[in-house]
DNA sequence: TTGCTTTTGTGACAAATGTCAAATGTATTG
DNA sequence: CAATACATTTGACATTTGTCACAAAAGCAA
Protein backbone atom coordinates (compact mmCIF):
# COMPACT_ATOMS: atom_id res chain seq x y z
CA UNK A 1 0.00 0.00 0.00
CA UNK A 2 1.19 3.21 -0.97
CA UNK A 3 0.57 6.63 0.27
CA UNK A 4 -1.51 8.26 -2.21
CA UNK A 5 -3.77 5.01 -1.57
CA UNK A 6 -3.79 6.14 2.18
CA UNK A 7 -4.34 9.50 1.66
CA UNK A 8 -7.63 8.52 -0.14
CA UNK A 9 -8.78 6.47 2.24
CA UNK A 10 -8.27 8.87 5.13
CA UNK A 11 -10.06 11.79 2.91
CA UNK A 12 -12.85 9.92 2.27
CA UNK A 13 -13.67 9.10 5.46
CA UNK A 14 -12.43 12.27 6.82
CA UNK A 15 -13.76 14.66 4.11
CA UNK A 16 -12.95 17.68 6.20
CA UNK A 17 -9.65 17.71 6.28
CA UNK A 18 -6.91 20.02 4.41
CA UNK A 19 -4.49 18.29 1.87
CA UNK A 20 -1.50 19.80 4.76
CA UNK A 21 -3.16 18.14 7.28
CA UNK A 22 -3.59 15.11 5.42
CA UNK A 23 0.52 14.99 4.45
CA UNK A 24 1.06 16.12 7.91
CA UNK A 25 -0.70 13.03 9.29
CA UNK A 26 0.33 10.19 6.41
CA UNK A 27 4.04 11.45 7.47
CA UNK A 28 3.54 9.56 10.57
CA UNK A 29 2.06 6.40 9.11
CA UNK A 30 3.43 2.67 9.00
CA UNK A 31 1.91 0.15 6.79
CA UNK A 32 1.52 -3.29 8.72
CA UNK A 33 0.02 -6.73 7.31
CA UNK A 34 -0.63 -9.80 9.73
CA UNK A 35 -2.57 -13.32 9.55
CA UNK A 36 -5.45 -14.09 11.20
CA UNK A 37 -5.03 -14.60 14.93
CA UNK A 38 -2.90 -12.31 15.68
CA UNK A 39 -3.38 -10.10 19.01
CA UNK A 40 -1.95 -6.29 17.86
CA UNK A 41 -2.61 -5.38 21.34
CA UNK A 42 -2.50 -7.80 24.43
CA UNK A 43 -4.61 -6.87 27.63
CA UNK A 44 -2.49 -5.33 30.56
CA UNK A 45 0.42 -4.17 27.77
CA UNK A 46 1.11 -0.72 27.22
CA UNK A 47 0.50 -0.15 23.51
CA UNK A 48 1.28 3.74 22.03
CA UNK A 49 -0.30 3.18 18.62
CA UNK A 50 -3.91 3.28 17.22
CA UNK A 51 -4.56 1.90 13.70
CA UNK A 52 -6.62 2.34 10.47
CA UNK A 53 -8.00 -0.67 9.56
CA UNK A 54 -7.45 -0.89 5.81
CA UNK A 55 -8.54 -4.36 4.41
CA UNK A 56 -10.12 -7.47 6.69
CA UNK A 57 -11.54 -7.64 10.42
CA UNK A 58 -10.35 -7.57 14.26
CA UNK A 59 -12.11 -8.16 17.36
CA UNK A 60 -12.08 -6.40 20.52
CA UNK A 61 -12.25 -8.53 23.95
CA UNK A 62 -11.48 -8.56 27.79
CA UNK A 63 -10.22 -11.90 29.09
CA UNK A 64 -11.16 -13.32 32.41
CA UNK A 65 -10.10 -16.75 33.66
CA UNK A 66 -10.91 -19.36 30.04
CA UNK A 67 -13.58 -16.60 28.23
CA UNK A 68 -13.62 -13.94 26.45
CA UNK A 69 -16.25 -11.37 26.09
CA UNK A 70 -16.09 -9.52 23.08
CA UNK A 71 -16.63 -5.57 23.21
CA UNK A 72 -16.56 -5.00 19.63
CA UNK A 73 -16.06 -5.55 16.47
CA UNK A 74 -14.61 -3.36 13.59
CA UNK A 75 -13.72 -4.39 9.51
CA UNK A 76 -12.85 -1.93 6.38
CA UNK A 77 -11.60 1.65 6.52
CA UNK A 78 -12.64 1.82 10.61
CA UNK A 79 -10.27 3.67 13.08
CA UNK A 80 -9.39 1.04 15.60
CA UNK A 81 -7.58 1.66 19.10
CA UNK A 82 -8.18 1.85 22.66
CA UNK A 83 -8.66 4.60 24.93
CA UNK A 84 -6.30 3.71 27.67
CA UNK A 85 -3.40 3.76 24.67
CA UNK A 86 -4.47 7.10 24.22
CA UNK A 87 -3.69 7.89 27.22
CA UNK A 88 -0.47 6.64 27.20
CA UNK A 89 -1.34 3.86 30.31
CA UNK A 90 -1.87 -0.04 29.55
CA UNK A 91 -4.69 -1.36 27.95
CA UNK A 92 -7.10 -3.74 29.24
CA UNK A 93 -8.06 -5.00 26.58
CA UNK A 94 -7.03 -7.62 23.55
CA UNK A 95 -7.61 -6.77 19.56
CA UNK A 96 -7.33 -9.93 17.43
CA UNK A 97 -7.52 -10.40 14.00
CA UNK A 98 -10.47 -11.98 12.38
CA UNK A 99 -8.79 -12.81 9.17
CA UNK A 100 -5.72 -11.54 7.62
CA UNK A 101 -5.54 -7.85 7.82
CA UNK A 102 -3.96 -4.55 6.80
CA UNK A 103 -3.32 -1.45 8.86
CA UNK A 104 -2.16 1.47 8.73
CA UNK A 105 -0.29 2.31 12.07
CA UNK A 106 0.16 5.53 14.13
CA UNK A 107 2.02 6.39 16.92
CA UNK A 108 0.13 7.92 20.03
CA UNK A 109 2.68 10.29 20.84
CA UNK A 110 3.29 11.65 17.59
CA UNK A 111 0.02 12.72 17.33
CA UNK A 112 -0.28 14.06 20.51
CA UNK A 113 2.47 16.41 19.17
CA UNK A 114 0.22 17.00 16.14
CA UNK A 115 -2.61 17.81 17.90
CA UNK A 116 -0.53 20.61 19.61
CA UNK A 117 0.08 22.44 16.17
CA UNK A 118 -2.45 21.32 13.81
CA UNK A 119 -6.39 22.25 14.50
CA UNK A 120 -7.51 20.13 11.56
CA UNK A 121 -6.20 17.36 13.43
CA UNK A 122 -7.51 18.56 16.61
CA UNK A 123 -11.01 18.21 15.05
CA UNK A 124 -10.47 14.93 13.57
CA UNK A 125 -9.52 13.42 17.25
CA UNK A 126 -12.58 15.23 18.70
CA UNK A 127 -14.48 13.86 16.39
CA UNK A 128 -13.17 10.22 16.50
CA UNK A 129 -13.51 10.32 20.45
CA UNK A 130 -17.74 12.05 20.34
CA UNK A 131 -18.35 9.41 17.52
CA UNK A 132 -16.53 6.49 19.74
CA UNK A 133 -18.60 7.90 22.67
CA UNK A 134 -21.64 7.71 20.65
CA UNK A 135 -21.21 4.30 19.80
CA UNK A 136 -20.82 3.19 23.34
CA UNK A 137 -23.65 4.70 24.96
CA UNK A 138 -25.61 3.06 22.22
CA UNK A 139 -24.25 0.18 23.43
CA UNK A 140 -25.01 0.61 27.18
CA UNK A 141 -28.53 1.87 26.57
CA UNK A 142 -28.74 -2.08 24.59
CA UNK A 143 -27.79 -3.72 27.57
CA UNK A 144 -29.67 -1.65 29.70
CA UNK A 145 -32.32 -1.07 28.32
CA UNK A 146 -33.40 -4.54 25.97
CA UNK A 147 -33.75 -8.09 26.63
CA UNK A 148 -31.49 -10.53 24.71
CA UNK A 149 -33.41 -11.35 22.12
CA UNK A 150 -34.16 -7.40 21.10
CA UNK A 151 -30.44 -7.21 21.10
CA UNK A 152 -29.91 -9.62 18.56
CA UNK A 153 -32.48 -8.24 16.88
CA UNK A 154 -30.78 -5.05 17.19
CA UNK A 155 -27.46 -6.20 15.69
CA UNK A 156 -29.44 -8.27 12.94
CA UNK A 157 -30.80 -5.26 11.32
CA UNK A 158 -27.97 -2.52 11.91
CA UNK A 159 -25.10 -4.56 10.91
CA UNK A 160 -26.21 -8.06 9.31
CA UNK A 161 -22.68 -8.17 7.92
CA UNK A 162 -21.35 -9.18 11.03
CA UNK A 163 -23.21 -12.24 11.10
CA UNK A 164 -21.70 -13.60 8.08
CA UNK A 165 -17.90 -11.85 9.37
CA UNK A 166 -17.92 -12.97 13.34
CA UNK A 167 -18.68 -16.63 15.32
CA UNK A 168 -21.75 -16.79 17.25
CA UNK A 169 -20.04 -17.52 19.88
CA UNK A 170 -18.41 -14.19 20.18
CA UNK A 171 -21.46 -12.70 19.45
CA UNK A 172 -23.12 -14.18 22.05
CA UNK A 173 -20.20 -12.71 24.53
CA UNK A 174 -20.80 -8.99 22.09
CA UNK A 175 -24.53 -9.60 23.25
CA UNK A 176 -24.15 -9.97 26.92
CA UNK A 177 -25.54 -13.42 26.60
CA UNK A 178 -24.23 -17.40 26.76
CA UNK A 179 -23.80 -19.37 22.77
CA UNK A 180 -26.81 -21.37 24.36
CA UNK A 181 -28.93 -18.92 24.88
CA UNK A 182 -28.09 -17.07 21.89
CA UNK A 183 -28.79 -20.05 19.70
CA UNK A 184 -32.27 -20.33 20.62
CA UNK A 185 -33.18 -16.73 20.38
CA UNK A 186 -31.69 -17.80 17.13
CA UNK A 187 -34.12 -20.88 16.63
CA UNK A 188 -37.16 -18.56 17.14
CA UNK A 189 -36.76 -16.43 15.08
CA UNK B 1 -21.66 33.49 41.28
CA UNK B 2 -19.03 35.66 39.60
CA UNK B 3 -16.14 34.99 37.28
CA UNK B 4 -13.60 34.97 39.11
CA UNK B 5 -14.81 32.04 40.97
CA UNK B 6 -15.74 30.04 38.08
CA UNK B 7 -12.28 30.57 36.49
CA UNK B 8 -11.04 28.90 39.89
CA UNK B 9 -13.08 25.93 39.85
CA UNK B 10 -12.38 25.25 35.88
CA UNK B 11 -8.92 26.16 36.77
CA UNK B 12 -8.68 23.35 39.13
CA UNK B 13 -10.61 20.82 37.30
CA UNK B 14 -8.09 21.61 33.98
CA UNK B 15 -5.25 22.81 35.15
CA UNK B 16 -3.26 22.75 31.70
CA UNK B 17 -5.95 25.63 30.51
CA UNK B 18 -3.75 28.47 29.89
CA UNK B 19 -5.71 32.01 31.37
CA UNK B 20 -6.51 33.79 28.01
CA UNK B 21 -8.27 30.37 26.89
CA UNK B 22 -10.06 30.49 30.49
CA UNK B 23 -11.03 34.07 29.94
CA UNK B 24 -12.40 33.15 26.08
CA UNK B 25 -14.19 30.27 27.87
CA UNK B 26 -15.69 32.05 30.57
CA UNK B 27 -16.79 34.74 28.61
CA UNK B 28 -19.13 32.93 26.85
CA UNK B 29 -20.54 31.07 30.29
CA UNK B 30 -23.96 31.60 31.82
CA UNK B 31 -24.89 30.99 35.65
CA UNK B 32 -27.96 29.31 36.11
CA UNK B 33 -29.73 28.55 39.36
CA UNK B 34 -33.09 25.28 39.17
CA UNK B 35 -35.04 23.65 42.11
CA UNK B 36 -34.98 19.85 42.18
CA UNK B 37 -37.22 17.89 39.80
CA UNK B 38 -36.41 20.20 37.17
CA UNK B 39 -35.41 18.66 33.99
CA UNK B 40 -32.55 21.07 32.01
CA UNK B 41 -32.31 18.54 29.00
CA UNK B 42 -35.77 16.68 27.50
CA UNK B 43 -35.62 13.24 25.68
CA UNK B 44 -36.28 14.22 22.09
CA UNK B 45 -35.53 17.69 22.06
CA UNK B 46 -32.56 19.68 20.57
CA UNK B 47 -30.48 21.21 23.15
CA UNK B 48 -27.43 22.75 22.04
CA UNK B 49 -25.94 23.47 25.26
CA UNK B 50 -24.02 22.07 27.90
CA UNK B 51 -23.33 22.57 31.81
CA UNK B 52 -20.68 22.72 34.19
CA UNK B 53 -22.26 21.64 37.63
CA UNK B 54 -20.85 23.45 40.58
CA UNK B 55 -23.55 22.91 42.87
CA UNK B 56 -26.02 19.98 43.71
CA UNK B 57 -26.84 16.79 41.63
CA UNK B 58 -28.59 15.33 38.21
CA UNK B 59 -29.54 12.03 36.98
CA UNK B 60 -29.33 11.04 33.29
CA UNK B 61 -32.11 8.58 31.96
CA UNK B 62 -33.82 7.10 29.42
CA UNK B 63 -37.37 7.04 29.37
CA UNK B 64 -40.12 3.90 28.18
CA UNK B 65 -42.98 3.50 28.85
CA UNK B 66 -43.51 4.39 32.79
CA UNK B 67 -39.90 3.04 33.19
CA UNK B 68 -36.61 5.28 33.89
CA UNK B 69 -33.37 3.62 33.25
CA UNK B 70 -30.41 5.70 34.96
CA UNK B 71 -27.62 6.12 32.52
CA UNK B 72 -25.61 8.28 34.78
CA UNK B 73 -25.10 10.45 38.30
CA UNK B 74 -23.08 13.75 38.53
CA UNK B 75 -22.38 15.79 41.10
CA UNK B 76 -20.60 19.06 42.70
CA UNK B 77 -17.81 20.39 39.74
CA UNK B 78 -18.62 17.84 37.03
CA UNK B 79 -18.97 18.43 33.69
CA UNK B 80 -22.34 17.14 32.19
CA UNK B 81 -24.17 16.94 28.44
CA UNK B 82 -24.91 14.82 25.73
CA UNK B 83 -22.89 13.64 23.15
CA UNK B 84 -25.79 14.25 21.26
CA UNK B 85 -26.30 17.44 22.16
CA UNK B 86 -22.38 18.40 21.82
CA UNK B 87 -23.12 17.05 17.67
CA UNK B 88 -25.93 19.32 17.14
CA UNK B 89 -29.17 16.61 16.75
CA UNK B 90 -31.60 15.80 19.96
CA UNK B 91 -31.21 14.10 22.50
CA UNK B 92 -32.61 10.46 23.62
CA UNK B 93 -31.82 10.80 27.39
CA UNK B 94 -33.43 13.23 30.01
CA UNK B 95 -31.02 14.89 32.74
CA UNK B 96 -33.02 15.72 35.96
CA UNK B 97 -32.05 17.49 38.96
CA UNK B 98 -31.76 15.10 42.14
CA UNK B 99 -31.63 18.35 44.26
CA UNK B 100 -31.33 22.18 43.91
CA UNK B 101 -28.40 22.49 41.54
CA UNK B 102 -26.38 25.49 40.10
CA UNK B 103 -25.12 25.49 36.84
CA UNK B 104 -22.13 27.63 34.58
CA UNK B 105 -23.75 27.10 30.79
CA UNK B 106 -22.18 26.77 27.93
CA UNK B 107 -24.10 27.01 24.06
CA UNK B 108 -22.13 24.13 22.12
CA UNK B 109 -22.29 26.54 19.18
CA UNK B 110 -20.25 29.21 21.19
CA UNK B 111 -17.54 26.46 21.93
CA UNK B 112 -17.57 24.72 18.33
CA UNK B 113 -16.33 28.14 16.91
CA UNK B 114 -14.13 28.52 19.59
CA UNK B 115 -12.30 25.19 18.82
CA UNK B 116 -11.69 26.40 15.68
CA UNK B 117 -9.54 29.42 16.98
CA UNK B 118 -7.99 27.84 20.32
CA UNK B 119 -5.91 24.89 20.65
CA UNK B 120 -5.79 24.75 24.42
CA UNK B 121 -9.55 23.95 24.32
CA UNK B 122 -9.03 21.79 21.64
CA UNK B 123 -6.86 19.76 24.07
CA UNK B 124 -9.56 20.34 26.96
CA UNK B 125 -12.66 19.42 24.83
CA UNK B 126 -10.59 15.97 23.60
CA UNK B 127 -9.78 15.32 27.50
CA UNK B 128 -13.37 15.29 27.99
CA UNK B 129 -14.33 12.80 25.24
CA UNK B 130 -11.79 10.56 26.09
CA UNK B 131 -13.09 10.75 29.79
CA UNK B 132 -16.56 10.90 29.15
CA UNK B 133 -15.61 7.46 26.46
CA UNK B 134 -13.30 5.76 29.79
CA UNK B 135 -16.28 5.97 31.36
CA UNK B 136 -18.78 4.38 29.26
CA UNK B 137 -16.14 1.60 28.48
CA UNK B 138 -15.88 0.69 32.24
CA UNK B 139 -19.50 0.75 32.50
CA UNK B 140 -20.33 -1.58 29.69
CA UNK B 141 -17.41 -3.55 30.89
CA UNK B 142 -19.22 -4.21 34.41
CA UNK B 143 -22.88 -4.57 32.27
CA UNK B 144 -21.21 -7.42 30.36
CA UNK B 145 -18.87 -9.00 32.50
CA UNK B 146 -20.06 -8.47 36.39
CA UNK B 147 -23.02 -9.81 38.06
CA UNK B 148 -25.11 -7.64 39.89
CA UNK B 149 -24.18 -8.44 42.89
CA UNK B 150 -20.52 -7.29 42.02
CA UNK B 151 -21.66 -4.45 39.94
CA UNK B 152 -23.18 -2.99 43.32
CA UNK B 153 -20.43 -3.81 45.12
CA UNK B 154 -18.02 -2.43 42.65
CA UNK B 155 -20.48 0.91 43.12
CA UNK B 156 -20.06 0.57 46.64
CA UNK B 157 -16.24 0.84 46.59
CA UNK B 158 -15.97 3.33 43.68
CA UNK B 159 -18.24 6.08 44.79
CA UNK B 160 -19.73 5.41 47.95
CA UNK B 161 -21.30 8.52 48.27
CA UNK B 162 -23.61 8.17 45.71
CA UNK B 163 -25.49 5.66 47.84
CA UNK B 164 -26.14 8.57 50.25
CA UNK B 165 -27.26 11.14 47.27
CA UNK B 166 -29.18 8.67 44.75
CA UNK B 167 -32.64 6.52 45.65
CA UNK B 168 -32.18 2.85 45.59
CA UNK B 169 -34.52 2.77 42.78
CA UNK B 170 -32.41 4.85 40.48
CA UNK B 171 -29.30 3.26 41.82
CA UNK B 172 -31.10 -0.44 40.79
CA UNK B 173 -32.22 0.92 37.11
CA UNK B 174 -28.32 2.29 36.92
CA UNK B 175 -26.91 -1.43 37.72
CA UNK B 176 -29.70 -2.78 35.47
CA UNK B 177 -31.25 -4.68 37.89
CA UNK B 178 -34.99 -4.22 39.20
CA UNK B 179 -35.42 -2.57 42.73
CA UNK B 180 -36.51 -5.70 44.54
CA UNK B 181 -33.44 -7.21 43.31
CA UNK B 182 -31.47 -4.42 44.27
CA UNK B 183 -33.10 -4.87 47.70
CA UNK B 184 -32.00 -8.09 48.46
CA UNK B 185 -28.86 -7.79 47.31
CA UNK B 186 -28.21 -5.65 49.76
CA UNK B 187 -29.65 -7.87 52.24
CA UNK B 188 -27.08 -10.20 52.02
CA UNK B 189 -24.32 -7.77 52.35
C1' DT C 1 -12.46 -38.92 0.75
C1' DT C 2 -11.37 -39.81 5.80
C1' DG C 3 -10.52 -38.32 10.22
C1' DC C 4 -10.01 -34.59 13.29
C1' DT C 5 -11.13 -30.17 15.24
C1' DT C 6 -14.10 -26.41 15.88
C1' DT C 7 -18.54 -24.44 15.86
C1' DT C 8 -23.35 -24.63 16.58
C1' DG C 9 -27.60 -26.60 18.37
C1' DT C 10 -30.58 -29.14 22.08
C1' DG C 11 -32.26 -31.17 26.32
C1' DA C 12 -32.48 -31.18 31.34
C1' DC C 13 -31.95 -28.95 35.33
C1' DA C 14 -30.31 -25.28 38.60
C1' DA C 15 -29.67 -20.51 39.62
C1' DA C 16 -30.71 -15.75 39.03
C1' DT C 17 -33.86 -12.32 38.17
C1' DG C 18 -38.37 -10.16 37.18
C1' DT C 19 -43.13 -9.39 38.50
C1' DC C 20 -46.92 -8.69 41.43
C1' DA C 21 -48.80 -7.89 45.92
C1' DA C 22 -48.43 -6.61 50.45
C1' DA C 23 -45.92 -4.93 54.55
C1' DT C 24 -42.75 -1.94 56.66
C1' DG C 25 -40.03 2.16 57.05
C1' DT C 26 -39.08 7.04 56.24
C1' DA C 27 -40.16 11.93 54.92
C1' DT C 28 -42.99 15.61 54.45
C1' DT C 29 -46.67 18.68 55.28
C1' DG C 30 -50.44 20.77 57.32
C1' DC D 1 -48.56 15.27 66.26
C1' DA D 2 -51.32 12.89 62.78
C1' DA D 3 -52.00 11.97 58.14
C1' DT D 4 -50.35 11.18 53.88
C1' DA D 5 -47.20 10.16 50.31
C1' DC D 6 -43.16 8.00 48.94
C1' DA D 7 -39.27 4.65 49.30
C1' DT D 8 -37.75 0.27 50.57
C1' DT D 9 -38.15 -4.48 51.85
C1' DT D 10 -40.11 -9.10 51.72
C1' DG D 11 -42.68 -13.26 50.05
C1' DA D 12 -44.52 -16.19 46.38
C1' DC D 13 -44.23 -17.50 41.97
C1' DA D 14 -43.19 -17.26 36.82
C1' DT D 15 -39.72 -16.43 33.49
C1' DT D 16 -35.27 -16.04 31.77
C1' DT D 17 -30.82 -17.42 31.52
C1' DG D 18 -26.68 -20.16 32.64
C1' DT D 19 -24.46 -24.58 33.02
C1' DC D 20 -23.41 -29.14 31.88
C1' DA D 21 -23.58 -32.92 28.77
C1' DC D 22 -23.88 -34.45 24.44
C1' DA D 23 -25.36 -34.47 19.43
C1' DA D 24 -25.20 -32.51 14.93
C1' DA D 25 -23.04 -29.70 11.48
C1' DA D 26 -19.38 -27.33 9.32
C1' DG D 27 -14.57 -26.45 8.41
C1' DC D 28 -9.97 -28.10 7.54
C1' DA D 29 -5.84 -30.93 6.72
C1' DA D 30 -3.73 -35.20 5.37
Amino acid sequence: MDKPELKEIISELYPHMSEASLDIFIAHANYLRYPKGTKIIQEGQSHPFFYLLVTGGVKAYYQKDDKEVCLWFAFEHEMIGTINTLEGSSSNETIELLEDSEFIQFKTEDIAQIIEKDLDISRLIILLSLEYAGFLEKRLYQLQFMTSKERYLSLLEAEPEVLQKVSLTDIASYLGVSRETLSRIRAQV
